[in-house]
RNA sequence: GCGCCCGUAGCUCAGCGGAUAGAGCAACGGACUUCUAAUCCGUAGGUCGCAGGUUCAAAUCCUGCCGGGCGCGCCA
């Protein structure tokens, strides 16, 4: 509907070109005015265009508004304030929009022929311990991220990083090792540096069930090594199934271990472009001329490769296989790596608008408003696992998205756990049962309606009918920008205002029991928004059910 | 010290160039013999951290300052 008006009013610009003077129409910004007197949509043109075509904006908005073209939609204009020029669209615009709702079902909202391919990488968390409350958000985010650029008709591709190389997995071997020992009564001070989490002493506890004390009498390279590996997939077996039960599924599980071949050809290629230097037996990489604020080491001076070189290889590979646009989501903590990976990829001749990063803030954990402290040096940290365990998928999901990401997040479990609007998914998902709960009620009555598409519309003229049409083609909107902006909180929003709209009209109205032609219609509205309800919240990877 | 993010109602947060700044929670007062009260209605609550600047128009953009968080490894 927007598009429909904006386009009209780029028509009356065109006709009017001569009588203001223009060559080519600018373009119109449209808005849904924050107050109702103010019209259904609003433009500040004639505001903008005032100072260009040195005419006051009034004299402007009155030319506008004389060409524009004849048209059902629109009910009456109005030239307000300093001279927006206000749009009041008759109610069976509105149905209208209503019709396209009800006509494209699951499909309302989405859009197609963008066709471009994007990778989003996400959580890609170390395979040194289970993933904890911020790595469910970077989940959540990244998910439903995935969701919303699919449904705008991208291609989308899902990717978790394995970083199963390096010191890390090392430690996390001696770890398990020496809580190996410590089993086989071994005296042994298990130093700071280590994994201390219990996760670590049942690793250790199911080898020595397996395989006995074997390992007491091998040497303790190879046995640190072997542990390590085993320990790794173990840990990350446990990741993959803590996100399928967060309803997250990923099509790519990409290791490092694989990239040790490309990582030594991208030194190289950097090295050829004379982009490196060794100092300190270590060979760096001169990212300060792409504007880090300091050179990195590729490859340290005892021979053994940076994670950063890895990551370099990775993003190469990244962009051979073929995106358009590669989204990282990343925790914030990691944002001083950026300059890096920038550094990275410009040297490497790729244009950084093809590449986005996610920064997600910190989650503080809180249990009925007090905060849940957390080491992750003594091991204690609350898990995704346990979260989830606790609240559900639906709120936890819907909790890390009500958030923009740029903000710290207050993780209440209790909060999560009641039932009240500091946490809406339940509102939302109510607004959602109630309706599916009215096509029960009709049932049971013996009232029947006929197909969607044969019921009259037009008897749906209340104020508070126009405002939850209005607000339902708001959803086509709402979706692109969540994609255009990358952020998925915007829905999480809009389904909180639009079932709260509906929350307003079930109380005040009744659907059935009305006279005939206004019961349809009302059973046609309510069938709108749960169409949209459901889609919204299938995009956020949450539940739709039937009853609650 | 430098970099990034945040500072909006008592609390948790939206809004990020438009016309009278919103929502929920908490507080107070109401509404269930009627499609689920996990709901709704009403009251109250704000020099949008501070100071300048740009603009017809600033919570929104720019600069500086103050406060909070995070990061500044040959860790990842």
């Amino acid at each position: 509907m927007k598009q429909r008006i904006g386009d009209l009013l780029t028509q009356a610009l065109l006709l009017a070109k001569d009588e203001l003077n223009i060559s080519s129409p600018p373009p119109i910004r449209l808005e849904v005015p924050s107050l109702d007197v103010y019209g259904d949509f609003s433009s500040n043109i004639a505001i903008s265009l005032s100072e260009r075509l040195k005419k006051p904006p009034l004299e402007i908005a009155k030319i506008i508004i004389d060409h524009l073209p004849p048209t059902d939609l629109i009910a009456r204009i109005e030239i307000a304030g300093p001279g927006f020029i206000n749009i009041f669209l008759k109610p069976s615009a509105w149905q209208e929009a209503l019709r396209e709702v009800l006509n494209l079902k699951d499909r309302y909202g989405s859009s197609s022929g963008n066709g471009k391919k994007v990778l989003i990488e996400f959580v890609s968390a170390n395979p040194t311990g289970p993933l904890h409350v911020g790595h469910g958000r970077g989940a959540a985010v990244g998910d439903t991220l995935a969701n919303i650029l699919s449904f705008c008709g991208y291609e989308v591709k899902r990717e978790y990083y394995i970083n199963d190389v390096g010191k890390q997995m090392e430690t996390l071997g001696r770890s398990v090792y020496l809580r190996y020992l410590e089993l086989l009564g071994r005296d042994i001070e298990f130093p700071q540096e280590c994994y201390q989490g219990e996760y670590i002493k049942e690793l250790a506890s199911d080898i020595l069930k397996n395989s006995g004390d074997k390992y007491l009498h091998e040497p303790e390279d190879k046995v640190i090594e072997y542990f390590s590996s085993l320990a790794a997939e173990k840990i990350l077996d446990e990741i993959k199934i803590n996100l399928e039960d967060f309803g997250v599924f990923f099509d790519c599980w990409f290791s490092e271990k694989t990239l040790a071949k490309e990582v030594r050809n991208i030194i190289d290629w950097l090295k050829k472009r004379g982009l490196t230097y060794v100092k300190d037996g270590a060979t760096w990489f001169a990212t300060s001329r792409f504007g880090d604020e300091k050179d990195r080491v590729l490859i340290r001076a005892n021979g053994t490769v940076t994670y950063f070189a890895s990551d370099i290889a990775y993003h190469h590979k990244k962009i051979e296989r073929g995106f358009d646009l590669l989204v990282n989501i990343w925790g914030a903590d990691h944002h001083g790596y950026l300059p890096r990976i920038r550094a990275a990829l410009m040297a490497m001749g790729y244009d950084l608008e093809r590449f986005k990063v996610l920064l997600t803030q910190l989650v503080h954990l809180k249990r009925k408003g007090k905060p849940i402290a957390m080491s992750t040096r003594a091991g204690k940290f609350v898990t995704l696992k346990e979260v989830l365990k606790e609240v559900g998928r639906d709120a936890a999901r819907f909790m890390f998205l009500t958030r923009s990401i740029d903000s710290h997040l207050d993780f209440d479990l209790e909060l999560a756990k009641e039932k009240t609007m500091e946490n809406p998914v339940f509102y939302v998902q109510y607004a959602h049962a109630r309706i599916c709960s009215i096509e029960k009620v009709a049932t049971k009555k013996g009232i029947s309606f006929p197909n969607l598409e044969a019921i009259d519309l037009s008897p749906l003229n209340l104020p508070e009918e126009i405002k939850l049409i209005k607000l339902l083609a708001q959803f086509k909107e709402v979706v692109k920008e969540a994609a255009q902006f990358f952020e998925p909180h915007r829905l999480s929003f809009y389904l909180t205002s639009l079932a709260g709209e509906f929350h307003k009209y079930y109380n005040k109205y009744r659907i059935l029991g009305e006279e005939r032609e206004i019961t349809q219609a009302r059973f046609a509205l309510s069938q709108g928004v749960k169409v949209v309800i459901k889609n919204g919240l299938r995009l956020l990877g949450v539940s739709a059910p039937k009853e609650m």
